[in-house]
DNA sequence: CTATTAGTAACTAGTATTGTTACATATGAC
DNA sequence: GTCATATGTAACAATACTAGTTACTAATAG
């Protein structure tokens, strides 16, 4: 979604209000705005308040990456999880499982994090 | 979790019941049937019924990867996915943006399940 | 001053996950 | 065959998360 509202921001490429937006997303306009302002707060677009106000992106298209997207909205949740039941400390499994594991899942992400960078929302608009 | 499991049967290296492995992750054994029905069904494990029954690994630790266990636990859940909202079908981003961002997400996820396949059982036993 | 737009809080579904109880199904031991 | 015990599964409750909605405040152009 967060995608799809940079994209037409790149697209248009004039201010555009959080209505119409949420027009192009089929949505609620306070879901987007929510979002643009996740999106505001990491400087990926500027917004303007009061009348004649709205939304435009902050840096051009060819310098926005999907990961600059994903980091945006994802804030630091991972991708996959280690589970939170607390350790049974009578089993060495339980106790280090999770540490033995946490390195590869974040290798794991870091690969997926690097691939999105690769992408920028220029290539997304050339791809429509 | 699934992989916490997975990594208890490994290291025992016998028949153990889902109370046993309930316990190591401190929670309800039913739960961890659930996970095991879904290992089972991907031939990851084999489970006996009756007195005397329990699960085993199906093949070598060396031979089990992370992406045979998250696939077998994730189904065909996406890592990231496009949103549903209906298209507005006066808006050419709303129609395209889908189909253009599908791509570099399925190639991102593609990167970050090859990498799950470097990983096998054996190696989270090893790393603990 | 007024109209308009972003920002945000509060609330309501809808959905997914986890834990729990209960029971059917299978099987080894006697 | 019977019994004890383990898996497989259905059904339900509790929890958490997300999306959408309403209502309000804050800012700003005219």
């Amino acid at each position: 979604m967060a995608v799809h509202i940079m994209t037409s921001l790149a697209y248009l490429n004039e201010k555009m209000s959080s209505e119409q937006l949420a027009s192009s997303v089929n949505t609620n306009p306070v879901v987007v705005r929510r979002l643009l302002c996740d999106l505001n707060r990491k400087g990926l677009i500027k917004s303007d308040r009061g009348k004649s106000g709205g939304y435009t992106l902050a840096r051009n298209p060819k310098e926005i990456s999907l990961l600059d997207i994903y980091r945006a909205v994802m804030a630091d949740q991972d991708l996959v999880g280690l589970h939170e039941n607390p350790e049974k400390h009578s089993c060495p499994v339980s106790c280090k499982v999770r540490e033995a594991l946490s390195g590869y899942l974040h290798k794991a992400q870091d690969v997926y994090e690097r691939e999105l960078q690769r992408t920028v929302l220029a290539d997304i608009e050339k791809a429509m």
